[in-house]
DNA sequence: GCCGTTTTCGGCCCGACTGTTTTCAGTCG
């Protein structure tokens, strides 16, 4: 996994320099595209190098892949570094400035030795950067507002923080008169973890006229462009969001082209063109003739492709599936009728038992556990013995109060995984939790041996049914915790232990890639919001996203299944251990 | 640099917007 995404960064940072260098583009494309396919895999590279498999990985031939071993054996690419060894990163990094490519890039390094942001501040605010040719006022002005943005937010943003946003404003979008249908586009549609920008797309008849009012509503800060057929500009909170305004019958074919991904949409467009078919924004032709467009699924039925969801849009197997007839049935969020993981008022959750329970019930809930922490997370208010007990009648006295509505109220905890892997509740306390989810929480920066070791003897536990947010990241604060991900995941399959993927929008944790390599080498799921408040109990919908994402069909995770097959689930490998004990 | 029910060489998705170009280059998605 880190070695995946270590190599995935040296052949983007590739395919940058190459385009400062103005070498062939095509080639700097194709290190952008291995790239893509590295981080699209959880395979153990280490592994496929030794079967002599790389050259499987699309996008990877016999270059590339003697690159990947060459890294394997020695931590460097040679060619790769003598190519980027005069392009240093505070140069590369410029290319991130809005509006700045590599070409103007490379042009401001020859003429006026621009080495930084540094540099190019100085050399604008001076007003030293004289015009020349086919480099007027309003280039200038367009870069100097880009720098601005560039120091003002660089980094994606995540999804559980944007999707409202981009919600409310398809909502002001689809007000507007001239609107006849609006969605959401792009990454937002294909529910990725962070989010560059917002892409919206608007069907009217008169499109030009829709989009100027759509640059005039109250939750946009500035257009940066605007024209006939789309506009880009900054909203409220400062995302960039991109417009874009077709007629009706392109509709499903602009959908297309504007969800991507990028190289999903570009693989779909050169099956076309194989089969003597054009597919643009505005539809499906064969010559001159239109053949579909009004709807999405034109554009996948011409091809002789099933529909797609836009989650499965990754160029990550997806059309090869499709032309095999092998796509999964996504689990859907109707589907879910358990959540495994929340906290309340016992520890650091913000509503009590009774709201939590109250709220679950509104959502359709079946089934709940309450899991708060067990007592070594004392930042957390974790539960000591004498606490976990008042907790325990609290909830007894709540099943009866409230008899045989739903959902039933399972008794649960949070156990700390300790450092040393033992649990943070001894056997016969955690023998009367109907679900005990264990969970790293500290020491997160062990050896992987440990790490991989404290978790295997979690999975031991007889008591255990499910491993919480197994890396512990967050995203864009805290990095994955390390460990040998295909052993544990085996010792999941073997025990039937669940890993949780779970939905709190900062965790996402497993993440799409780790779930979909756990789910096909058939572990267990669970998506579980991870709630702290009532209003995060709906969070599970983030947990579907991303397990759709990773191609995962309801029956493998625990928490869609009805309440007698589940109820036998968390009890299986309860019965001979407590024969062994009794 | 990759890739092949047309191809082992010659392709590589397709179009919009901006600026300053009098016919297009650069950037973006």
């Amino acid at each position: 996994m880190m070695m995946n995404q270590e190599i995935a960064e040296i052949f983007d940072r590739m395919a940058r320099v190459l385009a400062f260098k103005g070498k062939d583009r095509f080639r700097a494309l194709a290190y952008e595209r291995a790239a893509g396919s590295l981080r699209g895999i959880e395979q153990d590279l280490t592994e496929l190098a030794g079967q002599k498999k790389l050259k499987n990985i699309p996008g990877i031939g016999k270059d590339l892949s003697e690159m990947i071993e060459e890294y394997i054996r020695t931590g460097h690419i040679t060619r790769c570094e003598r190519e980027m060894r005069d392009v240093p990163d505070e140069l590369l990094v410029l290319m991130d400035i809005p509006g700045l490519g590599p070409k103007t890039l490379a042009l401001l390094n020859k003429k006026f030795h621009i080495k930084n942001i540094k540099d190019l501040e100085r050399l604008i605010e001076k007003g030293a950067l004289p015009e020349f040719h086919g480099f007027g006022k309003k280039k200038i002005e367009n870069l100097r507002r880009g720098i601005g943005m560039f120091e003002a937010n660089t980094q994606r943003r995540r999804l559980g923080v944007v999707l409202p946003m981009a919600e409310k404003l398809l909502d002001e979008a689809r007000r507007i008169k001239l609107v006849e249908r609006a969605d959401l586009a792009g990454s937002v549609r294909r529910r990725t973890e962070t989010i560059g920008d917002i892409d919206l797309l608007i069907a009217s008849s008169n499109g030009e006229e829709a989009l100027r009012e759509f640059v005039k509503l109250p939750s946009i800060k500035r257009v940066r462009a605007l024209g006939k057929t789309s506009a880009s500009v900054i909203t409220e909170g400062d995302l960039q969001t991109d417009v874009r305004a077709v007629s009706q019958q392109s509709y499903g074919a602009a959908l297309q082209y504007f969800t991507g991904s990028k190289q999903h949409t570009v693989r779909l467009r050169t099956m076309a063109r194989e089969r003597g078919l054009k597919i643009n924004e505005y539809g499906v032709f064969r010559g001159e003739d239109r053949i579909g467009g009004e709807d999405e699924k034109d554009v996948y039925y011409a091809l002789g492709l099933k529909f797609m969801p836009p989650e499965l849009r990754e160029d990550r197997g997806e059309i090869e599936a499709a032309i095999d007839g092998h796509l999964p049935t996504l689990i859907e969020e109707n589907d879910l009728r358990g959540d495994l993981h929340m906290h309340t008022t016992w520890s650091d959750g913000r509503a009590s038992v009774e709201e939590m329970v109250e709220r679950a019930a509104k959502l359709g809930r079946e089934y709940i556990a309450l899991t708060d922490h067990s007592q070594s997370s004392r930042i957390a208010r974790g539960l000591d013995l004498e606490r976990l007990e008042l907790k325990i009648e609290e909830v007894e006295a709540l099943r009866k109060r409230r008899g045989k509505r739903k959902p039933r109220v399972l008794m649960g905890a949070e156990v700390d995984i300790l450092a040393d892997g033992r649990l943070d509740y001894p056997d016969q306390i955690l023998a009367r939790l109907d679900v005990v989810v264990a969970s790293i929480h500290s020491a997160f920066r062990q050896s992987k041996d440990r790490i991989t070791g404290r978790l295997l003897d979690a999975i031991a536990n007889p008591y255990v049914q499910i491993i919480g947010h197994p890396t512990t990241r967050l995203i864009g604060a805290r990095e994955p915790v390390e460990f040998n991900f295909r052993q544990v995941v085996k010792a999941t399959v073997a025990a039937g232990v669940a890993l949780e993927v779970n939905g709190s929008p900062n965790r996402l944790d497993l993440n799409d890639v780790m779930t979909r390599a756990a789910h096909e080498a058939g572990s267990l799921l669970a998506i579980d919001s991870d709630a702290h408040s009532t209003a995060q109990l709906a969070q599970t919908s983030f947990g579907v996203s991303q397990a759709r994402r990773a191609w995962v069909e309801a029956r493998s995770v625990v928490n869609t299944w009805p309440w007698p097959k589940f109820s036998r689930w968390m009890r299986h490998r309860r019965r001979p251990a407590e024969e062994e004990i009794g």
